[in-house]
DNA sequence: CTTATGTAGGGAAAAGCCCGGG
DNA sequence: CCCCGGGCTTTTCCCTACATAA
């Protein structure tokens, strides 16, 4: 699992971490070009403020709120804070810790995969996903999960709560992510550019899938496609629908075209070199 | 009609960050 | 102090039903 996208383990050299960003940078076959300071997937464009990368401004100060933070410190009885964005601790080794984002300090790091954490929770947790361990079990339909909270936000996938609601229509959703998707959909922002046409999309995902139309790579290009699946047409008394199975997971589509795009998922080794 | 591709929601995995007990 | 675990939040990604253009 976890196969190594190319550009990742790297560490930043770079003393102006872009934003830390890795991830493949390289959407389009080829160039470099694309620094992309786009954020990742799905994203809002981000609120500029907090953590901002780059260029200039460098504000130290966290003029604005001083005011409001001190008294915020006051009240919570945070004696210690940071000089850099002037969030404020209780314990001096909270602050200790916290102060590592912004010197990129990152000491703990797995002897597995060489990724590096800057708490040595984050690199236990992190652990669990080379060992396999998923201590958390949703009770309706047995899943397992490595971290509770994501097995709660599971669980709302049965309870059917939808605590997210867009305020530009009525529709509301079971996480904030999928809030933020869908409101590009009203912005209609459009944040990631093919530099091999001209074509934009929300979401860097699809614009990867794009890429598969220049790149002209295919689904099924190295395989009999004919073998990868069954023609069912069980429904044929109500509807004459035929469906395609696949022949790896059974699951059923109405198109071939979908049973394609599905193959990718369980695509693999199986397209090596035999024809 | 079929197929390929864009759209958009559902949802999972993993990491980021903060906090308090011991 | 540190270590550690709990917990909320965020980021990133995958999958696929559906609409539509070719
Ligand atoms: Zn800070
Ligand atoms: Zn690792
Ligand atoms: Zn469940
Ligand atoms: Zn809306
Ligand atoms: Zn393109």
């Amino acid at each position: 699992m976890e196969e190594l996208e190319p550009s990742d383990i790297k560490e930043e050299p770079e003393p102006e971490q872009i934003k830390e960003e890795q991830e493949e940078l390289s959407i389009s076959r080829d160039e470099e070009h694309f620094s992309d300071s786009q954020d990742e997937d799905e994203s809002t464009s981000t609120t500029d403020g907090e953590t901002d990368p780059q260029n200039r401004v460098q504000e130290s100060q966290c003029d604005s709120d001083v005011g409001k933070n001190a008294k915020q410190t006051q009240i919570e009885n945070k004696p210690f804070t940071c000089e850099e964005c002037c969030k404020s601790f209780r314990r001096l080794c909270h602050l200790k810790t916290h102060r590592r984002i912004h010197t990129g300090e990152k000491p703990f790091f797995c002897k597995e995969c060489f990724k590096c954490f800057r708490e040595s929770s984050s690199l236990r947790r992190h652990m669990m996903t080379h060992t396999g361990e998923r201590p958390f079990f949703c009770l309706q339909c047995h899943q397992s999960f490595s971290q509770i909270s994501n097995l709660r936000t599971h669980v709302r996938t049965h309870t059917g709560e939808k605590p997210f609601a867009c305020k530009e229509c009525d529709k509301s959703f079971s996480e904030k992510s999928s809030l933020r998707k869908h409101m590009t959909t009203h912005t209609g922002e459009k944040p990631f550019a093919c530099q091999d046409c001209d074509q934009r999309f929300s979401r860097k995902s699809v614009l990867r899938t794009h890429m598969r139309i220049h790149t002209g790579e295919k689904p099924f290009a190295c395989k009999d496609f004919s073998r990868s699946y069954n023609l069912t047409s069980h429904m044929l008394t109500h509807t004459g629908e035929k469906f395609y199975a696949c022949k790896d997971c059974s699951k059923e589509f109405k198109q071939m075209s979908y049973l394609k795009r599905h193959m990718l998922t369980h695509t693999g080794e199986n397209c090596n070199k035999s024809n």
